[in-house]
DNA sequence: GTAGGGTTAG
């Protein structure tokens, strides 16, 4: 390096900029390049330091100071080895080289080491000092160490440096993160002096320990005595807003930022998006988003978020083939995000992109990618891919063996939910929780395997210490209701330690609807309508339960009640993607343009079915009509017209994927088990409940589902 | 020369 540029001067370089410069030899500018080594995160720029340092300055050892550089260079950019050998090299290392270590291993999420260090320094009689502390309360935060904690605390306060503000709310922030929520708040009252970090350390433990309210009162406090919010006090206050629904306290605190200007920070922006989103304000966050005047990765995802969580997964995807164009980077968290909005969409293709994208960004090994990939595949219902993908990850936590598990269940393979199940129990590294317990008793219900999910269910508090919540009893009625048994699990209702809510009550009117138990159904559907009135669901159950039984009067009651009330029901659609154009029918759509051919089809195969022995089952024709108009207007179920476009249009060989947003019909399930063999071909249906594979005559669910 | 509290996900 020539001309005696200096490395003092620390306007921040664009990162590349010296990444390939080598530092003149002298002592101070090679401090400076490895201080801005540290500030571009340039690893190698760092090292070339060194490298240069060592062939100028040896034999006589480095000066301290650089030493002390070159030590925290190697700890922040997470070389742990090189900076612990550097250390050693030194015959006295100082507290400030101690402290480098330390703090750099506390940075890099090594909290285990960094109090490693901190107990190997103290065993070396070098006293920890006001900058020792804050990175040691971090680590044994970070590790959950209360007692640890604690021993620091005490050492601090012996020291007479716990009067320190740095030193304190370290202290504080520890004995929140170990759970000692006790021990922080006494701290807090008697902190001498309370600066904005223990205000904000108070709050954001607050929101992330469940208790929104109490981190709004802390901030009320802090204006009461005068005190000046930041950015995080602002985020803080909005996480606990979203947290609590407090959505008019927060659009308020929005107006207060607009007037000081905070609301132009990034990450106060991408706080009032997820905010917005948590509140189902779809609007206003995304009007902020349009306002931001710089965006981040953090802000695009925040927004795909927004959509995936209120139901617009379309908008979703759209928000993240935007930030493709807006030259953002797929980072693990847009990906896992944008895979859960392909699951909910049962995008097979682009979830198939997705991973492709995540492979070519090289966070595919990313636990949360690896579990969101299991998830999407499995509610695709391309289990093998499920499976390959769980088998491929790196490591694995419970949630991953909850997205497998919650695979087998979705496609009714209850005996490879158990064995997957038994498989997680076996391996010891996860305990189930209480999402596993509802995978696995939901499978149980839905593969027939009563005896097995009662069992679960009755052991689950003393196998596995789970409490049962209301899902896994809405699962037993569920259980005990598809195995024709309503009488029992009307019962088992009656007996429950918690109030039956919506799903307790839909499951059973669910069951009696399958069973033809026109009077249960009618007990379970007014319990529903008293819970909630406008839910047209129920009624189109009801409906459809006295329609199954040939009660005509009542059904049409109901429907004309639902009427009255003014309950829209939302049209049952199916549909299904072919050369990225995704084709949507309702039953007895007639404006698709092939529609001709769709028809032909529909007679076609409605010939070859009747030749090969099918009956149209008219029970699910919803209305009185004749039985040869009921025989019509089956077959014009929207599932139905989908799978005759999918014959015409997807090439043999290839699996016909069709979607529908409410149950599959027990005809249609008729139907596509004979078409299936028909026409030779795989056929995949995902309703709104669970997978069908038809394939040689036969469906996956085994015609109990 | 070394330090504390933060936004997005399965």
């Amino acid at each position: 390096m020539t001309g005696g540029a200096s490395f003092r001067i620390i306007t921040l370089p664009p990162a590349d900029a010296y990444r390939h410069m080598l530092p003149s030899p002298d002592p101070e500018s090679l401090a400076a390049a490895v201080e801005l080594a540290v500030a571009i995160r340039s690893a190698r720029l760092g090292r070339a330091a060194h490298a240069t340092a060592v062939k100028h300055l040896s034999p006589r050892p480095l000066p301290a100071f650089l030493s002390n550089h070159l030590v925290n260079m190697y700890s922040k950019l997470d070389l742990p080895t090189a900076a612990a050998t550097l250390l050693s090299l030194d015959p006295d290392p100082s507290v400030v080289t101690w402290t480098a270590l330390i703090s750099g291993s506390a940075q890099n999420g090594r909290p285990l080491s960094a109090l490693a260090h901190f107990a190997a320094m103290l065993r070396a009689s070098v006293r920890p000092n006001d900058f020792t502390f804050p990175s040691a309360f971090k680590a044994a935060a970070a590790a959950r160490k209360p007692l640890v904690g604690r021993q620091i605390h005490a050492s601090s306060f012996k020291s007479g440096l716990i009067d320190d503000a740095f030193v304190a709310c370290g202290a504080l922030d520890m004995y929140y993160k170990t759970g000692l929520t006790f021990d922080a708040r006494i701290l807090f009252d008697e902190m001498p002096q309370r600066n904005i970090v223990a205000w904000n350390a108070v709050m954001t433990n607050a929101v992330f320990d469940g208790r929104p309210d109490e981190a709004i009162k802390a901030f009320i406090k802090l204006r009461l005595h005068g005190g000046i919010p930041n950015t995080i006090s602002l985020c803080a206050f909005l996480n606990a807003c979203a947290g609590a629904s407090y959505s008019s306290l927060g659009s308020q605190l929005h107006a207060f930022m607009i007037q000081s200007g905070f609301d132009l920070d990034v990450s106060v922006g991408n706080g009032l998006i997820d905010f917005y989103g948590k509140c189902h304000w779809v609007h206003e966050a995304r009007a902020v988003f349009d306002e931001m005047h710089i965006k981040n990765d953090v802000s695009w995802c925040s927004m795909v978020v927004v959509y995936a969580q209120n139901g617009a997964e379309e908008e979703a995807f759209r928000v993240y083939l935007d930030a493709r164009k807006d030259g953002i980077r797929p980072t693990d968290f847009i990906v896992s995000s944008v895979l859960t909005t392909c699951a909910g969409l049962s995008g097979l293709d682009l979830g198939r992109s997705l991973h492709a994208a995540a492979i070519r960004s090289c966070i595919n090994g990313n636990i949360f990618v690896g579990s969101a990939l299991v998830d999407m595949y499995g509610k695709c219902g391309s289990i093998r891919d499920a499976e390959q993908a769980f088998e491929e990850m790196p490591e694995r936590n419970l949630i991953s063996w909850n997205a497998l598990i919650g695979g087998y269940t979705q496609l009714g393979n209850a005996h490879m939910a158990l064995t997957v199940f038994d498989e997680m129990i076996g391996c010891g590294e996860v305990a189930p929780n209480y999402v596993t317990l509802v995978n696995v008793i939901t499978a149980c219900s839905r593969g027939g395997l009563t005896k097995e999910g009662l069992d679960l269910f009755e052991t689950m508090k003393e196998r596995f210490g789970i409490e049962p919540r209301l899902e896994h009893y809405a699962c037993v009625v569920d259980l005990l209701g598809r195995a024709g048994m309503e009488e029992r699990a009307y019962e088992f209702i009656k007996t429950m330690p918690i109030r039956p809510s919506i799903s307790i009550w839909g499951a059973l009117l669910g069951a009696c609807r399958l069973h033809g138990k026109t009077a249960l159904g009618r007990i379970a559907a007014h319990k529903l309508f008293e819970i909630d009135p406008q839910d047209s669901g129920n009624h189109v159950l009801l409906s459809n339960m006295f329609a199954s039984a040939g009660r005509w009067v009542e059904a049409t009651e109901v429907r004309k009640e639902m009427k009255d009330v003014g309950i829209k029901k939302g049209p049952g659609c199916s549909w299904i993607t072919w050369k990225n154009v995704v084709h949507v029918f309702q039953a007895k759509d007639t404006t698709h343009e092939l529609n001709d051919k769709i028809q032909a089809m529909l007679a076609k195969l409605r010939r070859q079915m009747q030749a090969a022995g099918y009956t149209p089952d008219t029970q699910y024709a919803l209305y009185d009509l004749e039985e040869e108009e009921k025989e019509t207007e089956v077959l014009q179920h929207s599932e139905k017209l989908a799978l005759a476009f999918g014959l015409i249009s997807i090439p043999p060989g290839i699996p016909i994927r069709i979607t529908k947003n409410l149950r599959v019909c027990g005809d249609c399930h008729c139907a596509f088990k004979f078409i299936s063999g028909i026409v030779g071909r795989e056929i995949i249906v995902r309703d709104n409940n669970r997978f069908h594979y038809f394939r040689d005559y036969q469906c996956s669910c085994r015609d109990y589902w």
